[in-house]
DNA sequence: CATGTCACG
DNA sequence: ACGTACGTGACATGA
């Protein structure tokens, strides 16, 4: 059967270079790097990620004893169906915003903006729940009990966008955002006598924006190693580099993030709590100092209605199949993607030529790449080889595709995954 | 199995 | 008037 699959599609490859330099030159090579990754797995510390699950059900237990107090009545906790009836029924909360299916929302949203005790209480409650659940207990489940290690599944075939996927466990959602979930972090270690290291690609996506659009703001900004969030809220508000007060910047990044998704002015309305009019301004002047992002954005939807799909750097072809739409939403939503996709793919292939680079270049025996996390790279190495080859591997990461500005990887070593950052 | 929720880049 | 930022996976609930 796959050698039929393989005369069919063969033919079909045959009239695309580029597909088939990306299935011959990446997609294959990057195959047995994963399936070594896969092998090698990461240690975990059982007691350590023990300990922290038993922490974790005390409190949880005493969360729930709390809000069953405060809602006069026994309930489920863990069933945002119940949440809803006792907050919005028995108790009487405003807010009761509905979903799809009727069903009251509960959302961490929806609970932020009730001033009420018990909600509060819920979201610690859910927030640790979640911690327990999917990480303490879960990764333990599925520890390899001879090499206390853990072996995740890349999936290599399966996103939109040329990405990888991480299943049984996914091991590409570790908690990192906040100080708690963090902990479980810790857990991840190197065996005795070596460390991990972590390399992150600095703003890649963003740096790739700036390459396709070729936007002089944001190319120069790149160039001149300028802090790019800062510079966004510079020119936007008209003021010098060093008036940005932290607030300008942190609301600069998310209209750079939104940008990375095709922003909305709805999108970033929701994500910085500005009015309606707020963001229709700031994204106005944005445009005026950014014309080369915006004549990127309206070519990528003019691309992907002419030909169908929008292609990464390397060629990959990503299809918009939604794209002339009828129904606007979903039209909409089919651009938003197609100018999500070049980006996140591009970022993809680069990551992809840096692991079958890297893999050539790493002294066997001495180190091992275990886990992708998109845009970082996880190794377990001999600690006395540590900086030579944190040095390497930053040179090796950055140089593997020129771009139209630097490439920058960051490096980091500890004796567990959230020291490595 | 669908839904709601929430963890990541 | 409606409903919206891109890409994923795991878990508990409840039908």
């Amino acid at each position: 059967m796959t050698y039929r699959l393989y005369e069919v599609l063969d033919k079909k490859l045959q009239a695309h270079p580029e597909l088939i330099n990306i299935l011959h030159n990446i997609e294959m090579p990057v195959a047995r790097v994963l399936t070594s990754m896969e092998e090698n797995g990461i240690e975990l510390d059982m007691d350590f990620l023990d300990q922290l699950g038993v922490e974790f059900a005390n409190t949880i237990q005493n969360l729930e004893s709390e809000i069953v107090d405060i809602a006069g009545q026994s309930f489920n906790v863990s069933s945002p169906k119940q949440v809803g009836e006792i907050l919005f029924d028995k108790l009487g909360l405003k807010g009761g915003k509905k979903t799809s299916t009727g069903q009251y929302s509960t959302s961490e949203s929806v609970l932020e903006k009730i001033d009420h005790p018990i909600t509060d209480l819920i979201l610690e409650y859910r927030g640790l729940s979640k911690l327990k659940s999917t990480y303490t207990d879960g990764l333990l489940k599925q520890v390899n009990n001879d090499t206390h290690r853990v072996h995740t599944s890349y999936h290599q075939a399966l996103t939109a966008t040329g990405r990888l996927s991480s299943t049984d466990p996914n091991l590409q959602n570790i908690p990192v955002r906040e100080d708690i979930g963090r902990q479980i972090r810790k857990a991840f270690i190197a065996p005795e006598g070596r460390i991990l290291l972590a390399a992150d690609y600095s703003q890649i996506e963003l740096r790739l924006m700036a390459h396709f659009s070729q936007d002089h703001a944001l190319v120069d900004a790149f160039n001149h190693g300028q802090d790019v969030h800062k510079r966004t809220a510079a020119e936007v508000l008209g003021i010098p580099l060093d008036e940005v007060t932290s607030n300008q910047r942190r609301q600069a990044k998310a209209v750079n993030f939104g940008l990375l998704y095709g922003m909305s002015e709805f999108g970033l309305t929701r994500q910085l709590g500005f009015s309606r009019e707020e963001s229709r301004s700031y994204i106005g002047k944005y445009f005026q100092r950014y014309p080369g992002v915006l004549e990127y954005m309206e070519r990528t939807r003019q691309v992907a209605r002419e030909q169908g799909f929008v292609e990464t750097i390397l060629g990959r072809r990503l299809y918009t199949p939604d794209i002339m739409a009828s129904n606007k939403m979903v039209k909409q939503g089919a651009e938003r993607a197609a100018i999500n996709a070049p980006l996140q793919g591009s970022a993809a292939d680069i990551i992809k030529l840096a692991m079958i680079a890297v893999d050539k270049i790493l002294p066997k025996d001495q180190a091992k790449m275990l886990l992708q996390v998109h845009d970082e790279l996880v190794f377990e190495v001999e600690e006395s080889i540590a900086d030579e080859l944190a040095a390497k591997l930053t040179e090796v990461m950055q140089s593997v595709l020129k771009i139209s500005v630097p490439l920058i990887v960051e490096v980091g070593k500890g004796n567990n995954w959230d020291e490595a950052h």
